[in-house]
DNA sequence: CACTTGACCTGTCCGC
DNA sequence: TGCGGACAGGTCAAGT
């Protein structure tokens, strides 16, 4: 599910919410994907939120992170308290929580709760001391930033030259190429870029690798703009859905016309991924 | 070594 | 209405 738009939509969100409460309590009712002692994290305060490709990341003041991915169908959902005034804050403002894909409940200082939700049970939650988030397995093969000065024309061309016999759809879902995107963003991407996703990498000019790169940075940005992509499971931290496939070119649009061409967006399976594309926008040669 | 397939899980949707 | 199969935003291990 959440690729860098979906997560980068939730950290913004989640800042806004839980930064300088306390952690008074967590129930981790699913052992297998919480990694790490959550005892630690009792009585720390969240200090501020950083994010890595699609893993989202909490700082405690104990020299300790959460880090959270959220894979297919992983969900953060924070639910606040309403205020009564006067008084002290009780009842739930979202009353839906728990459901049943609840795995984690995180409750903090203000009786408000973290709820992270995963029908699928790929995502995962890892406690890391900060220490050690330079030199963490999956931390470290990311590679560059697309939103950042670092994702240059030229990292991403290298980056990609290790990949000159798959297609270019498949070498951009690889996150050592470039951090964060996913399935969606990669058909928004090439198609911005009118390059078709089977085409073989070796095959591509540098003027394509250039227009590609700008359109990955492109559709991130209005990914993020528009609250990221809800297909089935994305909310925000509010519990709210994204609305950029609202405005997608090609992503689940099989059949209807393109918005360029007119012609009917076609779905093929590449690198055992479904990949839609407009097959006169983007012709192969 | 490089690319493809299956596995990890659960739920939904579609065709019969 | 029920049942089986395909499929879903990601990543890793095993297989070719």
């Amino acid at each position: 599910m959440p690729e860098l738009p979906e997560v980068e939509t939730i950290r913004l969100g989640l800042e806004s919410k839980i930064k300088g409460l306390k952690i008074t309590d967590v129930q981790v009712l699913e052992p297998k994907i919480f990694y790490g002692d959550c005892i630690q994290l009792i009585g720390q305060t969240v200090e501020n939120f950083w994010r890595r490709g699609k893993v989202l990341g909490i700082n405690l003041s104990n020299n300790l992170s959460l880090m959270v991915h959220l894979k297919m169908s992983g969900q953060l959902i924070w639910v606040g308290k309403e205020k009564v005034l006067g008084g002290h804050p009780t009842k739930d403002i979202n009353s839906k929580m728990p459901v049943k894909s609840t795995r984690v409940i995180f409750t903090f200082s203000d009786r408000s709760k973290l709820y992270f939700n995963d029908q699928r049970k790929f995502g995962w939650i890892k406690v890391v001391e900060n220490s050690k988030l330079k030199v963490d397995i999956f931390l470290q093969k990311l590679g560059p930033e697309p939103l950042t000065d670092e994702f240059t024309i030229e990292a991403f061309r290298q980056n990609l030259l290790k990949h000159s016999k798959s297609s270019i759809k498949s070498a951009i879902l690889d996150q050592t190429v470039v951090a964060g995107v996913g399935n969606i963003y990669a058909s928004e991407a090439l198609f911005l870029a009118k390059i078709h996703p089977e085409e073989m990498v070796k095959n591509l000019t540098d003027q394509e690798i250039s227009n590609l790169h700008h359109s990955m940075i492109q559709s991130l940005q209005t990914g993020i703009k528009k609250g990221g992509s809800s297909k089935t499971h994305y909310v925000n931290a509010a519990g709210e859905r994204g609305y950029f496939l609202e405005v997608a070119y090609v992503y689940d649009r099989e059949n209807q016309p393109c918005k360029n061409c007119q012609a009917p967006i076609l779905k093929i399976i590449v690198g055992g991924r479904g990949s839609y594309f407009c097959p006169n926008c983007q012709s192969k040669d």
